[in-house]
RNA sequence: GUCCCCAUCGUCUAGCCAGGCCUAGGACACCGGCCUUUCACGCCGGCGACGCGGGUUCGAAUCCCGCUGGGGACGCCA
């Protein structure tokens, strides 16, 4: 393992990981990987009231799904607080920091003056050289520097300046003691070993605070590389009204977890032409140096052709343990079915080719699991006329009597039907097609037939036979 | 408003750093065709972009400046 690399995911535990949080996470898990290096998970949890336990699990939970496995943590940056109070009376004491009394209603009204003059709301430093110490609510800020430039150097961006004069002093502890982002985030970094920071470029504008807290505390920077934000379709952020919806949402959707990463490196990394990645062809060509620093918008649509991709490749058996657990989901099997997953991938090389996610297949498969068909009202009235039931009969006479059950031998006999008809192949396949799925929409229908077997095939399409005799 | 980032087809991107190989390549989507027992897959073809204006240069998608546009930050959120 090379100790000179540790990256680290630092999601709030505010909410559900979106597809944004991933592809940072995805980031920082392939750069991490790439070299051989650490990849830590941190909860940034600071923020008592909005954190909740729920949305770690299901952070974690996102993860897991992913495949996007972690070497350390996840820490808690709450469980940290001893260290942060001890760092920020580290700089109390070495008059780098100052407590601040101002109130919350103060504040706002000033910042609403500074609006309405049209300058940047900034905090006015009333607090920052009064020596009395009054046994008041307080905050505590950080003393920063008047005037110069703060540089900020970006992997993927260069040289970063920003005036000092911009900055103000931000506050690094609460009034109820609990410390604030940038500052845990410089500490919890800088304690970790954290080498590069790889995030979101949202936080491209509190990096040189953070800069100027990790040389008052006397820490060698890390690197940092803030890569671009993943917009929605109106070019907006994302947002719950966008593709923020959770990842887990995705999973209920019927897409696979390599297909959502795949989709996810793709936007804003890029290999020549190549599209589809396998996890290890991602770790091994991975490199900051190709990564674009534009805004990328998020296409659902590519995601659903790489997601077919997936579904096409993928071995069924494999495939399999992804399906499972749709096919419970939209109630085409019970949760106590038994099914052994050779019994799952069975229809697997049929509806494969026809799925773009997992819940049109198991709706495409819905026929084969099921013991009490279903019909398509239109698909039944179209196709399962009286004419029709003649041919549903020679087909199940045929079949009872066919010896070698193979997918050439069905479609040999369905055509010397045809043939001895004199019909168009549609006019038996249809109609057979209904009366085995109950749909005009399925595979292919010899391998309809070899599904379904030569039992359940032919009781099916005596059924249909009987149904259309009550017309 | 102030500061910061960004700018190639509708979308993701290659090309840009080391200017000519670019009448700008690939992918998704879209349109047309082929295949065909349904729906798909697949295959073939088409549509479609260097935001604008100045420079530098023999030559600019590529370098520089300005403008415009988009995004982000400006919280006792992260």
């Amino acid at each position: 393992m090379n100790d000179s690399v540790k990256v680290r995911f630092a999601p709030s535990p505010t909410g559900f990981l979106h597809i944004g949080g991933v592809r940072t996470a995805l980031f920082n898990w392939l750069y991490a990987r790439h070299h051989g290096g650490k990849f830590v998970i941190r909860i940034e949890d600071t923020d008592l009231s909005r954190s909740t336990e729920e949305s770690i699990q299901e952070i974690l939970e996102s993860m897991r799904w992913l495949g996007l496995d972690w070497d350390e943590g996840p820490f808690r940056q709450m469980e940290r607080q001893d260290r942060h109070k001890e760092v920020v009376q580290h700089l109390l004491d070495q008059d780098k920091a100052y407590p601040c009394f101002c109130t919350p209603e103060e504040l706002e009204e000033r910042k609403k003056e500074q609006q309405k003059k049209g300058e940047k709301p900034k905090y006015n430093g009333k607090c920052r050289n009064r020596s009395d110490r009054p046994d008041a609510p307080h905050v505590i800020r950080f003393k920063s520097p008047l005037e110069g430039t703060v540089r900020v150097h970006d992997l993927l961006r260069g040289n970063v300046d920003f005036d000092i004069a911009e900055l103000d002093d931000l506050i690094i502890q609460r009034t109820d003691g609990t410390p604030t982002y940038n500052f845990v985030v410089v500490v919890d970094d800088a304690d970790m070993g954290i080498t590069q920071v790889i995030r979101g470029d949202d936080h491209l504008s509190n990096t040189p605070r953070q800069a100027l807290l990790y040389d008052s505390l006397d820490y060698p920077r890390p690197q940092f590389a803030h890569i671009s934000m993943i917009l929605g379709e109106d070019k907006t952020r994302l947002s719950k009204r966008h593709g923020a919806t959770s990842t887990l949402a995705y999973r209920e959707m019927g897409y696979l977890p390599d297909a959502l990463i795949n989709y996810l490196v793709r936007l804003g990394w890029s290999h020549g032409d190549q599209e589809i990645f396998s996890r290890e062809e991602m770790i091994k060509h991975f490199d900051l140096s190709s990564i674009t620093t534009s805004a990328a918008v998020f296409n659902p649509e590519k995601l659903q052709w790489l997601n077919a991709q997936y579904i096409k490749s993928t071995p069924p058996l494999e495939l399999a343990q992804h399906f499972e657990p749709i096919l419970v989901q939209e109630g085409v099997l019970k949760e106590s079915h038994g099914l052994r997953p050779e019994e799952i991938a069975k229809p697997i090389p049929y509806l494969a080719e026809r799925s773009k996610t997992l819940v049109e297949m198991a709706q495409g498969a819905e026929f084969y699991f099921c013991d009490e068909l279903v019909f398509d009202e239109k698909a039944k009235t179209k196709f399962l006329k009286p004419e029709a039931a003649p041919l549903l009969g020679k087909v199940a006479e045929g079949l009872q009597a066919l010896a070698d059950f193979s997918s050439e031998a069905i479609e040999t006999f369905l055509k010397s039907i045809v043939e001895a008809e004199g019909i168009k192949f549609g006019k038996l396949a249809q109609p057979t097609r209904v009366a085995l799925t109950g749909k005009t929409v399925s595979p292919g229908i010899y391998d309809v037939i070899l599904l379904l077997g030569k039992d359940r095939s032919i009781q099916r399409l005596r059924s249909a036979c009987e149904w259309i005799e009550t017309l």
